[in-house]
DNA sequence: CATGAATGAGCCTTCATTCAT
DNA sequence: GATGAATGAAGGCTCATTCAT
């Protein structure tokens, strides 16, 4: 007897999912240049095949994943700004962006290991413009309203501040000192 | 006759500068992996079996690119260092670095591109991480003649920092407003 | 739907042994070197990848190819052997090596002109010396008992005989005229 | 002042002798294919172009050195057997053989590798079946002064005797019994 | 005569993708 | 939806050969 529509959709969900996961890890891990099709199929155990009835090719496989990764974050953020938290709302976005990137070490590694090249920047830069835009702007519209004689100019900085220590801390997530960091980070914007 | 020894030395200078010069480009442009060694070939108008008597291998080609430009880049600093100005040394610093990334953009477009893949990790990690460690002490060095509390993480944030405007900057130098965020960094510092 | 287990099996049979025996020829025709996987794979009508999905690389095709024609001599020698068949063990013997010779012709050829190569020694040295150890010491056996003065020499020299008759006919089939010197071989070591 | 004629003629056959020695060694020991010219430039301490002086490619090379050592066998040939030696001819021809292959082991190392690639047999076919003809001839003529009763058939076996023993210690100098089996050979030779 | 930089065809191999079932 | 055998373009690299000097 064949399957109920809706058993359908649920085993869909669950290859994809898993074939996205598997990626992300073998994207994270190798490279994206250097994950096959076949590893992904491998460690995913399905067939080669399999995966392009989810996906048009490894590359829509990789916007995939940041599509994901992205909505992800994004609801993290909702999930910490709105919080009836209170200390200071830049203090909760530093923090939270940090948690974010502990959270998903993964993915940002990934991130940071592709977000130069060419590919990407075709094929996300429109999606990946607007995230980065949305964060700026945030970070601007604080500034704004404590009464900054800059905000572009501030957003930018922190928003560049933040990146880079992420990164630093995604390169030797062993031995960075994130915590200390976000606390001395914290303490400057908190007095500021 | 043979050519000269100075002739040869000569066709051989101009043939690696000019596939060092091309491959430094077409990686910056299109990535490491995905820039072929037939397209740096036909870019620097020569044969490609030419290349392998200049580099062992593509992977030979990168790490010079990285050593000359390395070589370069700390020129430059020594350069822009003990020049007898009168600005306090950490301004000097911060405001030599974007110096140094204006000038190379090129290089450091390739540099973020690639310091998080394995090849690049696996090859020239030692290098990269007894360089990067050297700002960082510089840095800390500062601080702690500053007298500041924790000048180890304090070094760790200006360096993510300038690392994280350099790399916002690279992706996108039109209109970065590297300018206006240079004098607002040079400035907060300037205060402390 | 997949295909079965059984049609899956049947095609991978058909492939691998449609491969083996085209490069047996070309092997033989052209040598191990000149024969490029190109030309195999358009002897064989295959796309040329296809052959990587049955041997690792081409090395490990001669090596299969040699694996399976050593079987098969094996087991010819074993049904030639333990027939119930009146005249002497050595004329057994030797009639059974030129008849092998003369139905494995192209096995032959390519095994004479591979085997001095630095490629075969390495990686099929020990089965290769196994192999012919065998046969020596089979010879051997067959003198001592037969109260030769010094059975290991004997064996020797009739191992290089026949190898070096083999190899004469091998080289030109068409002119050598085999039977007769089988013949008087034979006859030869009959009277001993 | 420009060298003679003269010198420039010894130059000439200093250099070129140098050039096939050097070759016939790597030949020998990496197998003609994977011996590079490169290699022999290197080896014989020559530039890569020089080669193409004094011989058309590597094929013609590899030929001149056949040539060469052909003739060097030939006159080992003469100067062995026309000697005052009272030993019958036969035991002469064949010591002399092994002698031969002793003292170019190099050589036959080289012959047997390649004797049966397709180049080798369209490029001397003519001047190697000459050249073992006449070997067979001699020996034939031995046998048929004998009256013995094929000696077609008998030179042929002999020939492929010598050549398998040839083959076989060429195969394991060190550790292959040639003396001992010289002197069977002899033996059963002489008796006859 | 000699040099060695330069050429470019060809090699083995990988891998994203297709397709018959 | 699922399988995996098959495809073929493209990749990095080697190497015999040419040629300007």
């Amino acid at each position: 007897m064949p399957r109920t529509e809706e058993q359908n959709q649920h085993l869909r969900e669950e290859s994809r999912a898993r074939i996205l996961e598997t990626a992300l890890t073998l994207f994270a891990r190798y490279g994206y240049e250097k994950t096959s099709i076949r590893m992904i199929a491998q460690e995913a155990d399905i067939a080669q095949g399999l995966l392009y009835n989810y996906f048009a090719g490894k590359e829509q496989l990789l916007f995939a994943i940041f599509e994901q990764s992205m909505r992800d974050v994004r609801e993290s953020f909702v999930l910490a700004d709105d919080a009836s938290d209170p200390r200071p709302p830049l203090e909760r976005l530093i923090r939270g962006s940090f948690a974010i990137v502990r959270r998903n070490l993964t993915f940002w590694r990934l991130s940071y290991g592709v977000r130069m090249q060419a590919t990407v920047i075709t094929g996300l830069g429109q999606s990946l413009h607007a995230w980065t835009d949305t964060i700026r702007q945030t970070l601007e519209g604080y500034f704004r309203q404590a009464g900054v004689a800059q905000p572009e100019i501030e957003a930018a900085i922190l928003f560049a501040q933040i990146d880079g220590i992420a990164q630093h801390y995604v390169l030797d997530p062993e031995h960075y000192p994130l915590a200390a960091v976000e606390e001395a980070l914290v303490a400057r914007y908190r007095s500021s």
